[in-house]
DNA sequence: TTCATTGCAAATTATTTGCATTTGA
DNA sequence: TCAAATGCAAATAATTTGCAATGAA
């Protein structure tokens, strides 16, 4: 594990790890994944989850999203999937609330664009698309609204 | 004033909004708000100023963003300033905090791609950038950081 | 052993809400 | 006049923190 940079290796950080890991793209709050760790392990704290949380966010790897519902929300980062960071953005459905991961590549030129005009140095990027999914479009249509 | 849509013209709203006119682009907290409406009224309410913001952005004269630091911030929309909705994103800085804004069009060929690749009809979008400003990354390499 | 980590409870902070009062139309 | 809007204080809810106890190295 990358722990081993003078951290310790502890049950209650295998665990969060492990229900993140266990629930990709699926954008849990704190209170989520302490529900799910109980499970396994429940005198653990929720104070605990929001420290590991922290750390794993620091390490890079959880990625942290706002869906602007009032609470932040964690998922895996990608970079544990492969070896090159690949980004993932959001579609964030404005009727049924539900979020699509978006696989994207596309925004480099646009980085590369910003650094020549701006001089800031681009190192990440979160982008949300809010907007309607196919599902709330069909009904919406029969329904005749 | 749009405001002829059954709502009433208030002192308090027009205060916000003037606030929020006079100080563009700089990314608001409902506090910083209360504080400099309190200048011209003191007797309104941090909950006043609560309410009013979230009229304002159900109405779309006010953007609100969040920079992951705890709160929610508000900024004139950019509608109020033409007559076509421009998006406007921010770079932001990981080392000074400032915020930059960032004008752009280039988004409509990734909106129209998504709109064809999964069904989802994309009706708006947010992006952040985050890195490292022209100005601190030229003092990082003076210090020999 | 020993310091990082944890669990618990209390503290903090942003935001919302109930309600009596005020005010714009 | 009268519903909509306000100010105040209390309520909520997410997150953080102090501290004594625990556990990984």
């Amino acid at each position: 594990m990358l722990k081993e940079k003078g951290l310790k290796v502890t049950n209650q950080r295998l665990l969060v790890l492990e229900v993140l890991a266990e629930h990709r793209d699926q954008h849990m709050t704190a209170e989520d994944i302490y529900d799910l760790v109980k499970e396994d392990y429940p005198e653990i704290g929720l104070a605990t989850i929001y420290r590991t949380l922290q750390l794993l966010l620091k390490m890079q790897l959880v990625d942290r999203i706002n869906l602007d519902d009032g609470c932040v929300r964690y998922e895996i980062g990608d970079l544990f999937e492969g070896e090159i960071k690949h980004h993932h953005h959001h579609l964030i459905c404005k009727t049924c609330g539900r979020v699509f991961p978006f696989r994207d590549d596309l925004l480099d030129g646009l980085e590369r664009h910003i650094e020549q005009a701006t001089g800031f140095h681009v190192l990440d990027h979160e982008l949300k698309f809010y907007g309607q999914c196919r599902e709330c479009m069909k009904k919406e249509n029969n329904g005749c609204v």
